[in-house]
DNA sequence: CCAATAAATGCACGTCCATTGCACTCTTAT
DNA sequence: ATAAGAGTGCAATGGACGTGCATTTATTGG
């Protein structure tokens, strides 16, 4: 059994070739991957399995979903210790006006607001939008 | 000629009869309003009429509009001196999970962001959702 | 190993909201 | 008054997400 299998298993998820080949996947993407970018890389899957298996894994915390404010969902493995579940992991995600890339800026953690009173927070996203450092060039 | 109709003109907006309504219920609100929300309160109007209005309001600078994560747009009025268009007015905003209202912070400035070498800002936006003030009754 | 059962997948369809094309009407300028 | 321009109404489109159900594949336990 891989590392793969361990890690799906561990986390209630039968290890399917698909799953594997998703995960696999997002893996060596650095940036947060929609599900069509999923849908290009597997032409011969069908849409549906690949949209649940995101919600599977979001459903099973090793995958977090990132809205960053395109209109598209975006998805993200989880780092190792991650508590988005419990929504105690709020990062910042950085969206690229230019390549439409997002990316996780796993230790850049949202601030704390103070709110006015009677306001309680619960969850928060924060995105901030402008040129990557790819296509900034510097 | 009224204090609505100085406003849009001095925007650049004809002052229709549509759009000072449409003006008037927006500064009636205290929370930020949908498509939906105006649809509802001018039954006799058609929906691309309110989409459009919506947009030139946008478009002249006297409208923010908001990506409260929800997947319906809002938008708000301007304070006085609001220079959204410049992204130079990064309020919060806050969604209730409860009631669904979404309200600008608009003395909650997003505090500024160090963010990693070859990233380049531009724009900014940061919702904070839980119970409002009404509905956690503090 | 085989049957019974449960889980995953494939396909088709539906929904929701945003957006556009085009014709018609009203306003403004000459 | 006429022409040009701006606003409005209606119909249709599109993108992305989501679901129902039949079929296939995997698991279980005899
Ligand atoms: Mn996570
Ligand atoms: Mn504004
Ligand atoms: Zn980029
Ligand atoms: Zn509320």
């Amino acid at each position: 059994m891989t590392e793969i299998e361990k890690t799906l298993e561990n986390n209630g998820i039968r290890p399917t070739a698909m799953r594997i080949l998703i995960y696999k996947f997002m893996a060596k993407k650095e940036v947060a991957i929609a599900l069509t970018d999923i849908e290009n890389a597997f032409v011969k899957a069908e849409r549906t399995t690949l949209y649940r298996t995101l919600k599977t894994f979001e459903d099973k915390g090793i995958v977090h979903h990132i809205d960053d404010g395109t209109g598209i969902s975006k998805y993200a493995l989880c780092e190792q210790g991650c508590n988005c579940e419990l929504d105690q992991d709020l990062h910042l995600h950085f969206h690229c006006s230019n390549c439409d890339k997002t990316v996780c800026l796993t230790d850049h953690k949202i601030p704390h607001i103070n709110l006015p009173s009677g306001y309680i927070a619960e969850d928060a996203n924060l995105v901030i939008t402008g040129i990557c450092e790819k296509c900034s060039g510097q």
